[in-house]
DNA sequence: CTAGAAGTATTCCTAATCGAAATACCTGCC
DNA sequence: GGCAGGTATTTCGATTAGGAATACTTCTAG
């Protein structure tokens, strides 16, 4: 029973969740991803953040559209955890406004990663429902789907591989670094998974070509 | 350039993409994902549906909520991919609406998981969004987060290793089984990089108990 | 030298999705 | 007799996604 209402039976008036002003730590998870990655302490645009997302919390975490960073960031600033201020450009490029972390902004992002209830993380495999679909495919189908799917997990850890060779050197990155190792790992593994669903493909429609040695 | 038009721009005018009416092909991945359960055969409610999906999809595919399985219903009505009819309960009960497939979507779902394109899974690991936050955290924080982790990451393997062993018998599940054989094995997977992930931050910031033997 | 491609930077709009609550009626239990 | 819990569907607001528009710059190929 969310709101903490009781009571919300009986006259059918809508009723809103104020959301409690004083209760700041409501906000959507995107919100502190973004609330995160300026954790770090440096000063970044909505464009800066949304590459820094493209390259670190892609591996883990689906980056945030444009659009959304923009308006968390604005939502951020509302709450005070976050401020701005707009810097000219040296030459011609237009105008930028940069993003900052307040002191209760860090306070509340810390606040979030330590006590926030652990949620189950939350995963669309596109693929999988496919293949879940098997009786409407050909097994040729199947493989190819499989094939690409292990393609795009192998890329997906050499790019993890080489960002974490990239971050090692510094300090500050050793939990980034971490998750990078994890993320590794878990491309690795979606290889692998790929692989094996293809041998048991294999084993339930076998292929032309295999199997027909004499 | 979505919408195929090439000359967007010149006028202002706000245009719209018209969807193409003949082209059905461009429906949501939910929507697939919804005609797919109906892809089996039965005759289901939206209740119905969102059970199964509850039991089969959700280890590997996000479980819509019932307002969007309801809606998405009336889409596929209306596209012509499945009909309804209004069945009376024996006692009591509420009348439901149950939905049967057309062959226009028996078609159509058979075309989209041949043809369309093999797109990335989505994964939102928020568990690791806070690992990556490791600088806001104390290492006894982070073993938590991950131990929750791993315990839910079991729990789901048993599960999806129940429901496999429920479901082998029966020939029209093979394809099904063969998905609940990959996430028995994904979330192996997921158990045992916690597990490691737990080691790497042991070997970083070792706990206060260990290491303390003489 | 000039058109267009590509990068920087932000906003707008729409559709997709979530999740809680409202509604409604039944069964079973204490 | 009441209330928890299952079936069944709708409604609403908030959240999220992602393309398109805008605008200005630099680089590049013809």
């Amino acid at each position: 029973m969310p709101c903490g209402g009781k009571g919300t039976t009986g006259t059918g008036r809508r009723l809103r969740c104020v959301a409690d002003e004083t209760n700041t730590r409501t906000l959507p998870a995107t919100s502190w991803a973004v609330l995160g990655l300026l954790s770090f302490g440096e000063e970044l645009s909505g464009y800066d953040l949304k590459k820094w997302s493209d390259w670190s919390l892609r591996f883990f975490y689906w980056s945030p559209s444009f659009s959304q960073i923009y308006s968390e960031l604005k939502r951020l600033e509302k709450a005070g955890y976050a401020s701005s201020r707009m810097v000219a450009q040296d030459t011609g490029t237009r105008d930028k406004r940069v993003y900052r972390i307040t002191d209760e902004g860090m306070a509340a992002v810390r606040e979030w990663a330590r006590e926030a209830p652990v949620d189950p993380p939350v995963l669309k495999h596109g693929p999988m429902l496919r293949l879940w679909l098997g009786h409407l495919l050909e097994p040729e189908q199947m493989r190819e789907v499989l094939v690409q799917h292990r393609e795009f997990s192998e890329r997906m850890r050499l790019r993890a591989e080489a960002d974490a060779e990239g971050a090692q050197d510094e300090a500050a990155w050793a939990y980034p670094t971490l998750t990078l190792k994890w993320a590794e790992r878990y491309y690795a593994s979606e290889r692998d998974l790929a692989a094996a669903m293809l041998a048991d493909i294999e084993a339930l429609a076998p292929a032309p070509e295999s199997g027909t040695r004499p």
